[in-house]
This record gives C-alpha cells, sequence and structure tokens, in this order.
RNA sequence: UCCGGCGUAGCUCAACAGGUGGAGCGAGUGGCUGUUAACCACUAGGUUGGGGGUUCAACUCCCUCCGCCGGAGCCA
C-alpha cells in the first residue's frame, strides 16, 4: 500500500493515493489537489489534456476533506510542498463533503474546542500529538532500558491518597463511593518492594475547579518509585529521563517542531546537571524580585515562571515546608520543620512538571503525619504495613505528561497538548 | 468557587455620546497553464445568545439567565 511518508521511495512509479482533500486550488487548465493520508501531505497536479477530463469535471464538487483515490506518478519536484508531487491521470471520489466548517485561516478557541473532533486533522495539531507519542515512547523505552518495572495501578479507588484535592466520585454497589484515582503513589510505594523499580503510566483525574492553561481534570501522569533511593538519587533519575525525553524529540520530530515553528535554542541546552535551589532560597529571590511571598507560603504560577526565566533549564526546588506538602514526605534529618521533596520547573517559563519527594518511611512519624493532616488512619492501613514489614528508604515522583508535551511544544496551553481534553468547563466532544 | 472580559452573516471581526448593520474569508456563478491560506469579477447570506426593562427609537443603556474566554487559588 503507498503511503505518503514513503514518496521518496516511489519516484517516477504510479501509485494510487488515498486520503482527504486538505486544499484545492484552480488556474482553470491546470488545478491542483493536497491530499493527506495520514502519513504526510502531498500536492497533486493535474493539468488539462494530460490528466483526465474527469478530474476538472469534479473540480468544482470536491469540497476539502472529502476522501478520494487520486491516481498519479510521483515527481519530484521542488515547487511542490515536501519536495514531491503527484503527476494526476484521475481522481475517484469515496465521499463527497461539502461545508467542511474548519477554513485556513484563524478561529477562535471556542470555535476550534468544538470541533475538536475536526480539528485534530490540522497540520499543527498532528504535530503536536506525534510529539507526544515520541515522548509517550522515549519514557518507556528509558524505563525499561533503566531496570524499571512497568506496575499499573487502579483507577476506582478507595480513599483519597493524598486527602486533599477534590476527586471525582461514584458509586461503588455495596460499599459506598469510588473516587477516580488522582495518583497511583501508594501502589507504587507497594510494589518497590517486590521489583525494586517501579513505574506507572495512564490516565489520572483531579476535580479541582481549575482554570488555567496548565490543568486538565483527566490527565495523563508516569510515576516512579525507587527502592533505596534518596532525594538525590531521586533528583538525578528524573533530570536524566527529562533529557532523554527531549533528546529523543529533538532528534526524532525534526519535522514536526518546525511545523509548530519551534524555537528549540532552549531545547538543546537541556542537559544535566540542573540546577537545584532550596526554597529558603526561592522564596529570598522572589522577595528580592518584588514579589509579596513569605516564607510559609506557597510558589505560586506566576512566581515559578518569575523563577524558571532566571535560569536557561529546568531547575529544581527543594525542601518545601512540612505544613505545605503532603503527608508521606520524608522530614528533613535537620530541620523537622521541613520535608525533603523537589519539584522540577521546566525553562522557559513553563513552570512545574513534575513533583517528587522521598517518602517517610519511619512508621511512627508516619502516623504523626496522618493525623497533623486531619487524615483517618484506617484506609492507610495497609499502606502503614509497608512501614512494618522491612522498611527502607524510598523516593518517588509525577511527572504530567501533558506539561512536559506543553512545554517541548512550545505551545501557549495544555489544551492542545492531549486529543481530546476534558476541562472543568468541557465534556464534549 | 472568586475576579475580569466577550457573545453581531458559516468563520474572524467592524458599527455604538441610542437614530433598524459593514468588510474579509468561506459558499454560489464566471475567468485564468505552476498555485502555496492563489488571484480577479459578480451574487446570495443577519428576528445583533435567550428573556425582561428604560426610551418616540436599543447591536448600543439597565436587570437577569445561558454559553464561552482570560486570570487567581489548587496542583502534575
Amino acid at each position: 500500500m503507498f503511503w505518503i511518508a514513503k514518496a521518496n521511495e516511489y519516484v517516477g512509479m504510479e501509485v494510487e493515493v488515498r486520503g482527504w482533500l486538505y486544499n484545492k486550488r484552480s488556474k482553470g487548465k491546470i488545478i491542483f489537489l493536497i491530499i493527506r493520508d495520514g502519513s504526510g501531505f502531498m500536492q497533486g497536479v493535474a493539468v488539462k489534456g494530460k490528466a483526465s477530463d474527469n478530474v476538472f469535471v469534479l473540480y468544482d464538487k470536491l469540497g476539502l476533506e472529502s476522501s478520494l483515490k487520486v491516481k498519479g506518478i510521483i515527481q519530484k519536484d521542488s515547487r511542490a510542498p515536501g519536495g514531491y508531487e503527484l503527476a494526476i491521470s484521475d481522481v475517484t471520489t469515496i465521499h463527497l463533503t461539502s461545508d467542511y466548517p474548519i477554513q485556513k485561516k484563524e478561529h477562535g478557541v471556542a470555535f476550534l474546542m468544538e470541533h475538536r473532533h475536526l480539528w485534530l486533522r490540522s497540520k499543527k495539531q498532528r504535530a503536536i500529538l506525534r510529539i507526544r507519542d515520541e515522548i509517550e515512547r522515549a519514557i518507556i523505552d528509558y524505563f525499561h532500558d533503566n531496570g524499571f518495572i512497568r506496575i499499573d495501578t487502579p483507577i476506582l479507588t478507595p480513599t483519597a491518597a493524598e486527602g486533599t484535592t477534590t476527586l471525582f466520585c461514584t458509586d461503588y454497589f455495596d460499599l459506598g463511593k469510588a473516587y477516580l484515582a488522582q495518583t497511583g503513589q501508594l501502589y507504587l510505594e507497594a510494589a518497590i518492594f517486590s521489583h525494586g523499580l517501579v513505574y506507572n503510566f495512564g490516565p489520572t483525574f483531579r476535580a479541582e475547579k481549575s482554570k488555567t492553561r496548565r490543568h486538565l481534570t483527566e490527565f495523563w501522569m508516569i510515576e516512579a518509585e525507587e527502592a533505596f533511593y534518596d532525594l538525590d538519587d531521586n533528583l538525578e533519575l528524573e533530570e536524566d529521563i527529562v533529557c532523554y525525553i527531549v533528546k529523543r524529540v529533538l532528534e526524532n520530530c525534526e519535522r514536526e517542531l518546525q511545523e509548530l515553528e519551534r524555537d528549540t535554542t532552549h531545547l538543546m541546552k537541556v542537559k544535566p546537571p540542573f540546577e537545584r535551589i532550596t526554597y529558603d532560597y526561592a522564596v529570598e529571590l522572589l522577595a528580592n524580585k518584588g514579589f509579596a511571598i513569605k516564607w510559609g507560603d506557597d510558589i505560586g504560577g506566576d512566581e515559578e515562571t518569575a523563577i524558571s526565566n532566571q535560569f536557561d533549564k529546568p531547575v529544581f526546588i527543594t525542601d518545601y515546608p512540612k505544613a505545605i506538602r503532603p503527608f508521606y514526605m520524608k522530614e528533613h534529618p535537620d530541620r523537622p520543620e521541613l520535608v525533603r521533596c523537589a519539584d522540577l520547573l521546566a525553562s522557559e517559563g513553563y513552570g512545574e512538571i513534575i513533583g517528587g519527594s522521598q517518602r517517610e518511611d519511619d512508621y511512627d512519624k508516619l502516623i504523626a503525619q496522618i493525623k497533623r493532616c486531619k487524615l483517618p488512619i484506617e484506609p492507610y492501613k495497609w499502606y502503614l504495613d509497608l512501614r512494618k514489614y522491612g522498611s527502607i528508604p524510598h523516593s518517588g515522583w509525577g511527572m504530567g505528561l501533558e506539561r512536559v508535551v506543553t512545554w517541548i511544544c512550545g505551545i501557549h496551553h495544555i489544551r492542545e497538548a492531549i486529543p481530546l481534553p476534558r476541562m472543568m468547563y468541557r465534556l464534549y466532544p
């Protein structure tokens, strides 16, 4: 079967291109049809007298996105986008279309989101989702090349794993309520006692009423959990995988990055080591820049942007106050008011892409933490067992796939980083 | 959820100290042998988001509902 992506192997040969009409132009006795077949785009040229007259009769009826079979000979031609074009001999229709809603011009966000199922066909969206695919493959390759085992954690869960964010709720037979998972972390922690190094990769749900360019209610998260890793080991791993992902995209998605007009200067600098600054220092830095932040406050979106703009690579912020972090993070050995955690901020002001920490491995301290966060002990009994039977130091982190895609693609809003986004005000299409 | 903004032709927008609406693109018709969101000419297309109010008169002002956009908090 012929695919446009392999056109270079068919120069001089007659082929049948099957695809959709992306655009068309006519000069009267010469017409141009731009066909896309999923693998790529190709310009077909029909000249009066050479191509079948049928093509010229059909031309007027061909609405954009009509599906077609186009016969012709592949030719090298510098005037054609892509370098190859099709000298058309004949065209047959599979399905005629009229009034395709999306035009080759600017549209508003609301209109495009309403037509997301069709918008996916456009060049830019296609490039983004191809880069997303490369990122997903890079992640899976990285873990398997480095001794990690994939552990698929449940999506229906009995309680809030972190107890902090709002969850989507559903009825669960006679057992009461079930919640859509906001993280698989606690389950991954159980798995390290069996496999040492583990990861998961799946959809995550947060019923937060967030309305920003960085939030989705359904997003894909990669989480890793590592036995015997302290925070420094954890950061080295995060740094390494982020660099690997960026390298893979730069190597394999040159065309897509070009389509997005992505300036890759910053991406090419994404190599270890990343700068590590403490929360203490970050607060000081922000205060000096005029932000109204004091020690103990969380670092907001604008503040993250300000910090990441200080560095030309992603940057870690470590050791946050215990009071503003979840219960499972390990207390700092020298300063009990802090926990051994770190967020990774992407460069170019894209904000947090990874959150991680060393985990509290002391049974009594963990219980104290659960109580401090005013969470019930009962649902965490199984989790506490992990500190009773061969407890070890360990660490882990979670990376938001769409945030990484948004950053690497250099796009403005996270909604374009996932095929069909789910947001506070959007459940359709 | 809170704060701010916007709903006018299929799409993107214009018109407004209140005097019954225009353009580009798209669509239709005709023309053109190398176009790159082609171009040129002509044609059609609107109870100005819904409801209520003020007024001689409302796209324009007020109230309300709906939809969407941007931002905040929360987080990946």
